[in-house]
DNA sequence: ACATTTGCCTAACAGTGTTAGATTATTTAA
DNA sequence: TTAAATAATCTAACACTGTTAGGCAAATGT
């Protein structure tokens, strides 16, 4: 009865197939391109099928959202990985966030509701980089031993400067330009890392 | 023929109940809840007519969007003409832009694309905003002579920290407390501005 | 009074997410 | 090997969506 454990992982493997066809769908023709039937169509299934492994098309988006929190999570364990002093990972992660959502901009507008109806209140993985993002401010800020609701508050300082400038470069491409967009970016991290040592 | 006239305000009449049928079932649904036959429905028509006042569903989106321009940009003028001194007016201005978008959510939603699609590219009165901004901005450097590029980082700046925290606060819906916000309105707008003095 | 324009509606098309029921294929049991 | 049971898949449909074409009836112009 070994055949249950290849329907099992044929079953994962379709599962996945339709993860994959629906983030391809969305590289070619945006979050407002996908459909159910276009997904079934890319997997060569009729539509009602993907309803035997997801139970609506918002629960394809929030599982895309984890796998997207996922992969950041990871790009910012990278970025952390190559410095030793907190400051320097620190703005290598912030970096790192910044060139995921440029690489990965589909992924960084479902996971952030940039332009599109998100649903990442209910993904357990959105949690990740704030641990990572905290864990490393509150290395930083260890000598004057800061409280849970200061080290939040600090975490959001860096957040809102930099989605705020991700979400207009999304919205309005190319408006903005290389040089505002580094100047920025330099100016906001060096200026808020500074500011909690 | 002053039925012409009657006609002709008739028509204006029926084009603004059209918007705001358009708005006010926004305010009971959201964004995702806006349908053409709701509108008709209404403004008691059938769908069709709606088309001899919009070429299609995105004007009416568009046309919105324009009045919400023009609203916040009014509010941003009250704002201004409350302070004398330049640095008070451009804090007062912030403030105001993080009321607009707390009374007028959904407008600010349609303006600057938080989870949904938005048209403000198009929008020819988005400028305003910016220009009321950065005239401000450059009244406060005036002694160091900056040039436009300088002036707009600074306005990026003030807008990306800004426009970020409201973004987290409308999709994590009152998961950012209050102190936090306040905290970092106060902190990030005082701090920019005596960046620039 | 007739012709023409206007206002408005019904019906339809193509697309969406989603569900129910029938059909086919595969596995199990006798 | 054949019969029964189960699983996999599809077709058809429902209730929506935005949008367009065509027709009817009332108002207008001549």
């Amino acid at each position: 009865m070994a055949s249950k454990d290849r329907i099992l992982r044929q079953k994962e493997e379709t599962r996945n197939n339709i993860l994959e066809a629906a983030y391809a769908i969305v590289k070619e023709e945006g979050w407002q391109g996908l459909s159910m039937r276009k997904i079934a169509d890319k997997i060569e299934y009729t539509a009602p099928i993907i309803y035997e492994y997801f139970s609506n098309k918002e629960a394809i988006l929030t599982e895309l959202t984890g796998k997207g929190f996922i992969k950041l999570s990871k790009e910012l364990q990278n970025a952390r990985a190559k410095f030793d002093k907190p400051e320097d990972q620190l703005e290598a992660m912030w970096m790192a966030y910044w060139d995921f959502a440029f690489t990965d901009t589909e992924m960084y507008q479902v996971m952030f509701g940039v332009q599109m109806n998100c649903c990442s209140q209910q993904c357990s993985a959105a949690e990740a980089p704030y641990k990572l993002f905290t864990a490393v401010i509150s290395e930083i800020m260890k000598n004057s031993d800061p409280s849970p609701e200061v080290i939040k508050q600090k975490y959001f300082t860096f957040f809102s400067v930099i989605h705020g400038l991700i979400a207009i470069n999304i919205i309005n491409k190319s408006e903005v330009m290389e040089t505002i967009n580094n100047q920025i970016l330099k100016d906001a991290i060096g200026g808020i890392i500074k500011s909690i040592q």
